[in-house]
DNA sequence: ATAATGAAAGTCAATATTAGTCAAAGATAA
DNA sequence: TTATCTTTGACTAATATTGACTTTCATTAT
């Protein structure tokens, strides 16, 4: 019923590998066949789905013997998660990436399910209702930088 | 009590999945079709008849493979409770009053102490950051109406 | 060593595929 | 009649897919 698209699928089977192992390490354009896709759509699955927003770290090598490597990273075992997140968002940044963030942070249960679900609803485009991006992009960064903020000062 | 316009009879329709199933996930313009519509009436129908205040929640993706789905939720006992505050706040709140909505929630149990502490944050005069008072507190309706929609029900 | 070749992955913009918004026109009820 | 609800469609926005072109790297040939 649900993931008719094929990068939902692509996300889900590199994720299902994840599970088990480390890492992934894959050859772009067999993954390509094996889901009968362009090369390139695998970049934009990287790019829309495995961000450091969502915890995960890619390295790749072109030429001969080439590869793209997954890695799904803790943010707690950074000496300080908050400051790294918080270096990310930046001033700006989309409810996609939000989500992610929130996301992440929920996994290293940083946050509850019921903390994460409050931000995300507060942050949601909306609950904000303004018509300029760029102000509904930076509004985010605030409140959310906001929070985070807050958290490293309470017990 | 005919009820015999369209959109009576597509709401009927998705109501009558939803008696079985715990949520619907279309395709707008497969129902549409089926019903010989066209496409936005779909949201006409969404937005009139599976609002939350009813117990819906809906959620949606456009471009390839997009659905909207419609989930049915159970509405808590404090739903009438939460409807009198959103009245009260209307479409704009100043910090001091949204103190005193959040501290109010708090006293009657609905947020704890965490919670409370992250919609003020999220809400405080400084992480919005504009200058224009009349959006501060507009914004600041929004985001906390937003929040009091989702303690509506269970999740 | 250096140059040429080929085998990867990366970028980016065009196109395709959905859903959302809004306001005008039409229908119905009070 | 008038107010409200429904229907319609033009326009907008978000997301996905594709392919031409570029860059990087390893290997082979000179």
């Amino acid at each position: 019923m649900q993931s008719q698209n094929i990068s939902d699928i692509i996300e889900k089977y590199l994720k299902s590998i994840l599970a088990d192992a480390e890492h992934v390490e894959i050859r772009r354009s067999e993954i390509a066949d094996l889901f009968n896709v362009v090369p390139s759509q695998i970049n934009y699955v990287i790019k829309t789905r495995f961000t450091i927003q969502n915890g995960y770290l890619v390295e790749s090598k072109r030429g001969g013997g080439g590869y793209i490597r997954i890695e799904k990273v803790n943010l707690l075992d950074d000496a300080d998660v908050l400051d790294t997140l918080i270096q990310v968002i930046g001033d700006s940044i989309t409810q996609r990436d939000a989500y992610a963030v929130v996301q992440s942070l929920y996994e290293d249960e940083v946050l509850n399910r019921r903390e994460a679900q409050l931000i995300l609803v507060a942050t949601d485009r909306n609950t904000l209702g303004v018509d300029d991006h760029d102000l509904e992009n930076s509004l985010r960064a605030r409140i959310i930088i906001g929070i985070l903020n807050h958290l490293r000062y309470e017990s």
